[in-house]
DNA sequence: TATAAATTTAAACTCATTCTTAATTTAGAA
DNA sequence: TTCTAAATTAAGAATGAGTTTAAATTTATA
């Protein structure tokens, strides 16, 4: 992204034409560390933009996500969590306040032995547990 | 498991009334190795057990939950799968035929300078791509 | 056996996500 | 600029996994 003027350029650049509605979605996303729902953009975006609709925040999370812009964060199977793509890391995720932070992996070894012919294209990896605020309360 | 007599009496040492709706679950969560999901438990136990309902299999996966013997597994935020909680392993999930297939894992190195204080209860890996039948097809 | 508690069942419900369709906006041609 | 077609958006209906509710059945035990 930083090495993009604007917010509409880098969506030109992916081959997405730049509406008002991308833009305001994309910095969100690009701002946001929450790794927040799709109903959560809405609410927050509705603010800025009150027309905004759910399908349209659907529609465009799901062309970002073909486009590979963003990311799915499968934190939980009651919503799903998204994210600016970005080089790889870890997700650490309170159970109880439910905040997500993300770790920088320096080393994962897994023994592919018996999978050695498959593809591997991409990796997920969750730490999950209680964080400070949460671990004494 | 093995080291008990019987599905219905590692029900009973871990506190569960062993009902045959209960034993039917375990026994097929045991034996499977494809990580299912409740509507294929559901559909596959009602060819023994034609009475079974869907909410008797939501209600006792949830039990099975809470008492730590299965895990749910997060594959993708459109159904929740289910397998018998073990020692930890990774998952690999292939993005075509969606099988998936557990992992060992050997080693694993993740920065926690900055969460050092968080208590760490589980971790959750995948690595996703294209099994070796998908890859060539 | 009788009684209460636990379990199961079917159906209604919830809610995140998808789909449909009409209205609006945009790009490019004339 | 104006016209036309394609792309995008909006609103609401539809879908489907999972939950809840309430009644029926089963089980434990008195």
């Amino acid at each position: 992204m930083a090495m993009y003027e604007s917010y509409g350029s880098f969506l030109e650049e992916n081959g997405i034409r730049p509406s008002s509605q991308r833009i305001l979605m994309l910095q969100y996303l690009e701002e946001s560390k929450s790794h927040p729902t799709a109903d959560k953009i809405y609410v927050d975006l509705s603010k800025r933009l009150p027309s905004i609709s759910k399908a349209t925040v659907y529609n465009n999370l799901k062309l970002f996500l073909n486009n590979g812009i963003i990311k799915e964060v499968n934190i939980d199977s009651s919503e799903i969590h998204y994210e600016m793509m970005m080089d790889n890391h870890a997700h650490f995720v309170c159970r109880k306040c439910k905040k997500v932070e993300d770790l920088e992996i320096s080393n994962i070894n897994i023994d592919l032995s018996h999978i050695s012919d498959y593809e591997i294209e991409s990796q997920d990896i969750f730490l999950r547990g209680l964080c400070n605020e949460c671990k004494d309360s």
